[in-house]
DNA sequence: AAGCTCATCAACCGCAGCCGT
DNA sequence: GACGGCTGCGGTTGATGAGCT
């Protein structure tokens, strides 16, 4: 690796590791058991630091690991608990027996994030067919593709700088705008599952399928990871919440109020958008004003950061974007974020359609 | 055959939470 | 309650090998 890590400055080895450290590391562990990982190395005549002999252990070393292909039917369950849980992997480790956090994060990155997302965009683009004929790999734009595309749009960005702030006033009002109408809405109706939907449905709010993707990308606030790679939104979750409301109807549900609220509620909104007394939080204003006050900067030339940041920050814009949120009837429900001409699909055909040109501009 | 691009995996880093003092 | 050390987690990165042009 390139730098120098923490462990190399005082006097610790670092990388890859040998068979000799693997089997002091192994012999340590089997006579003295896990734990005492600060120790741990020092004891066992290693000189790695404990973190790294965690690591080592806990991700490849332990007796009780599977390794290998993932079935199909593991798949489905990393795809299933994915919807649930989100990122956090070491929940979604302990369901799955034989497997690490560390393997399945990166079988999800890898793999599965990929597949989620090429069933998102068959709702409006057929992306297989599209890259099939010039790209030899099917799904995700990969790190360094995404990393030219974005230096790209940048250099786009720089001849005309006045774009950003004509669109920061229109996200800002738009903001705020939905901000209130969300917020009020939530307060006056108890943050009620059946009551919102009963309301919605009595507002005359009827969402298409990509819409519901899009009414989540908003709550979620999170569509894109740094990578490029598009999250899969709660499908799952919403048909889940769909069936507790039928279930509630037909007075099959025996559950309290709490229960439900919290399952339907917090599963809908990603857990994330809302805190305990109800109030939606707004995804992502602080980025916006970051992405544009780096905006700025770059077109005025004092830019210093590195490419890798400003993809960060660019991709996570692409995803503020897909907060347009597209209501079915914007003048029902007065809310329009001003971009909904402008969606995910839009933003990932633009990107696909700059490589079919060659990505040159 | 060479060079380039990309996928995959192991390993590292920073940070948050927990616990003892 | 404040502080510091340890542990675990999630995000990120670099090395490597395979596939493609």
């Amino acid at each position: 690796m390139g730098r120098s890590t923490c462990c190399e400055k005082i006097g610790l080895k670092s990388g890859k590791w040998t068979v000799e450290e693997d089997e002091k590391l192994v012999k340590y562990i089997q006579s003295n058991g896990e734990g005492s990982w600060k120790s741990l190395p020092k004891n066992a005549g290693l000189l790695r630091c404990g973190k790294s002999c965690r690591l080592r252990w806990i991700n490849y070393l332990r007796g009780d690991l599977k390794r290998g292909h993932f079935s199909v039917k593991e798949d489905e369950m990393i795809v299933m608990l994915h919807k649930s849980f989100g990122n956090r992997w070491s929940m979604i480790a302990s369901h799955l027996p034989g497997r690490t956090d560390n393997e399945i994060k990166n079988h999800w990155n890898s793999r599965l994030s990929r597949q989620s997302y090429r069933f998102l965009k068959n709702a409006s683009l057929d992306v297989s067919t599209l890259v099939n004929q010039k790209k030899r790999r099917l799904g995700r734009v990969s790190r360094s593709v995404a990393k030219k595309y974005n230096q790209n749009m940048f250099s786009r960005n720089n001849n005309s700088p006045s774009l950003p702030k004509v669109m920061e006033k229109q996200v800002h009002e738009n903001l705020e705008n939905c901000s209130n109408v969300l917020t009020t809405y939530v307060k006056d109706n108890q943050v009620h599952d059946n009551v919102i939907s009963g309301d919605l449905e009595s507002k005359q709010f009827e969402f298409e399928d990509d819409e519901v993707f899009n009414i989540h990308y908003f709550l979620e606030g999170e569509a894109m990871d740094s990578s490029g790679v598009l999250s899969m939104p709660d499908e799952y979750q919403i048909e889940q919440w769909l069936r507790e409301i039928e279930d509630e109807n037909v007075g099959k549900n025996e559950r309290n109020v709490d229960e439900r609220e919290d399952e339907s509620l917090s599963f809908y909104l990603e857990g994330e958008a809302m805190d305990s007394s109800g109030v939606l939080s707004m995804p992502d204003e602080y980025q916006i004003e970051q992405w544009m006050r780096e905006i700025e900067d770059e077109n005025g030339g004092k830019n210093e950061r590195n490419v890798d940041e400003r993809e960060d920050e660019s991709l996570s814009l692409d995803s503020l974007k897909t907060m347009g949120v597209s209501w079915y009837d914007e003048t029902e429900c007065d809310i329009d974020f001003g971009f909904t001409g402008l969606n995910m699909c839009d933003e990932e055909d633009d990107m696909l359609h700059w490589l079919w040109e060659g990505g040159n501009h």
